[in-house]
DNA sequence: TTACTATGTGAGTAAATAGTCATATAGTAA
DNA sequence: TTACTATATGACTATTTACTCACATAGTAA
């Protein structure tokens, strides 16, 4: 059984991946990688509706994964931590894995 | 807007971020990142009822997160791509800048 | 002031997810 | 064969999450 501290601490870290698990998100943080972004050039690159960009960014920013500031009307948000892109490369590992192991099976069924 | 390739990329990626982001399956990793063991050992380690485990686990396996094998009655799983523990020290990382701006907040109220 | 723009949020519905219990399957061993 | 153990899964309920629409807020500018 766990204890407690590790037990809160992997709340914790369960929080910051929900804050990234979902496929608008992963856009987002994609778009930002190259620097901040106003809502507005966001929900365009992403595509949806602001109301609902600025709720994923809330998310986010609650998790401690982005940070905003106010620049007149806009909001621009940035990564906090870039070290989330390194988990992006990871990703892309497993899912070229992934492709690898079902060519692997498709030469299993074929011969 | 996305083009179709990148909206797809996104979502494969969600998918394996969402395989993460849920404290007992951060648990199961964090339990597996020293070597493979099998779903009896994982339930008692993490603290839950076997066929939940057995879920959480089949949910990782789908990812393509973790991997497994057969050894006589016991189905023994283990991290597919270890990079994933990378992104672990990068959650601790962004854990311990909320508890630094936490810290900051504070002061500012105080004084 | 009024009109406008960018962003955020309450309320509602629809869909996805998690956990539990009972049961099924597969392998072991008498 | 029967009894046992480890794992997986169907069915169900409860909870969480995502999206949309309407409206609120905040800053700009005439």
């Amino acid at each position: 059984m766990l204890n407690r501290k590790k037990q809160l601490l992997f709340e914790k870290q369960a929080e910051i991946a929900k804050a990234i698990a979902h496929p608008l998100r992963i856009a987002i943080i994609d778009f930002l990688k190259d620097g901040e972004q106003c809502v507005c050039d966001i929900a365009e690159n992403v595509g949806s509706e602001r109301s609902n960009i600025s709720r994923h960014l809330s998310i986010m920013v609650s998790a401690g994964v982005l940070e905003s500031r106010k620049e007149g009307l806009k909001v621009i948000y940035r990564l906090k931590c870039p070290c989330i892109l390194d988990f992006f490369s990871c990703m892309r590992g497993v899912l070229k894995q992934q492709v690898k192991d079902d060519k692997q099976l498709l030469k299993a069924l074929l011969f």
